[in-house]
DNA sequence: TGATAGATTTCGAAC
DNA sequence: GTTCGAAGTCTATCA
């Protein structure tokens, strides 16, 4: 896993250091260091001297941490040229990326600790995202409702996608749009746009527009009630502490 | 800046490392090691046996960090307990986190590296965001339209706030939308909830609706174009190799 | 505390 | 390459 250590590299040193093994692209490169740093692409940042934890990433993604926030100081998601070298007697780390145009530029005003790590890739799995909800609803669609036949899934309508598309037992059809967490007004108004959009594209169809989430804000139940559209409880994980036996998705 | 070090500590040696630093709350606790992760709260995860950089920030952010992506394989905004123990003859680290009730656990396998670095925060500035460009354009409307009154920003209508609310030098009423970046159809069905607002708001009122953006997608000029709406090019950075003089914002 | 909107959002999928 | 929408999004702001 630790392929190499250096502590205290002199600016030369940590440039090879990080040329080296940024070249060879199969280990992750940590330099511990007081730095400054510099962005500029999407917006443009600077971050006066101090202390920072950079690691750069296979990948070639870079991220600059601070003492604080699970989100980088400094970070680019992709990178297509990253390099080191020495200037004015102090290595630079400088990370570009095209499309968009932008550059992350470290400074390393004095390294306390250089790491190169190999890491071995696992397994990975996640569930209760909304696609395992509209897996569940799909084998089970009488939780949203008895009778609910579904006809489509990510149905594609002019823009954006149907999660669920079904007729009801009276043979209405039914666009239903699934939120994983609590929905907010912006999901009530992306049904709405579905519907409007399955109305005019099935002309003298009957439209029911259904938002199944867990649960929902009080101004998108309003929007809901003023668009003539329904919400329906979907509880993707019972509540740990509910002795209430519902349906569940999971 | 390098407080600690451990290389290959023994579960209960690393469990009293953690412990202690994480109790001290000063400084950022590392930990390179092969380990399983487990997560439970809005969804359910498990990363199987693997090699990992797990990073515990004295603000009580917690990330799992795996070979690629800026984004960790998991994490923790943040905490409001974090405990590491021996159980089984390994090391387990334990985040958690009321409201959203969830909690991370990691099970150490083999730790081969363990750090305590105390970081300095130092400071930080960006600009390019939204807020920016609003700034910038209340100053100078004109960049937007000749003749352009702003009377108001983040006006609260109902739900949402409008960017900008002005008057055209005709007398109607203009609500800008603005995008930092190139605005999809999202951002033109915010606009026209914004205008239909005022709309009602304003009996009797022309109201123009303006979305302004360095770009826009097809399919937004599109429902631009079907909601009578309009799209200004409002650059916030010169391109790099643009020799145009073009007003810009910064 | 709840709700909303921005973010250098990131990430992945579909076209 | 674009566009779109989900995300365990996170984070700041404001009522």
């Amino acid at each position: 896993v630790l392929r190499e250590q250096l502590s205290s590299p002199a600016p030369d040193v940590l440039a090879a250091f990080v040329t080296r093994h940024t070249r060879a692209c199969d280990v992750l490169v940590q330099v511990v260091a007081e730095c400054e740093i510099e962005y500029a692409g999407r917006a443009v940042s600077t971050a006066d001297a101090g202390q920072y934890v950079v690691l750069l990433k296979c990948d070639g993604s870079v991220q600059i941490h601070g003492a604080k926030g699970v989100k980088p100081i400094n970070w680019q998601p992709r990178t297509d040229d990253i390099s080191a070298h020495v200037e004015n007697g102090r290595c630079v780390l400088v990370a570009m990326r095209r499309s968009p145009e932008e550059v992350v530029k470290v400074t390393f005003l004095e390294a306390h600790l250089a790491l190169a790590l190999e890491l071995e890739e696992a397994g990975f799995t996640l569930s209760g995202s909304e696609k395992d909800m509209q897996d569940a609803l799909a084998r089970n669609p009488s939780v949203i409702e008895e009778g609910l036949v579904v006809l489509d899934r990510e149905l594609l309508i002019g823009v954006g996608g149907v999660d669920l598309y079904a007729r009801d037992r009276e043979g209405r059809l039914v666009v239903v749009e699934l939120k994983r967490a609590r929905a907010g007004h912006e999901a009530v108004h992306q049904l709405a746009r579905y519907v409007q959009a399955v109305r005019e594209q099935v002309p003298g169809a009957v439209v029911r527009g259904v938002l199944a989430a867990p649960s929902v804000t009080a101004p998108a139940l309003e929007v809901l009630a003023r668009g003539g559209l329904e919400f329906k409880e979907v509880t993707a994980f019972p509540a740990p502490g509910s002795s209430v036996v519902q349906e569940t998705l999971f």
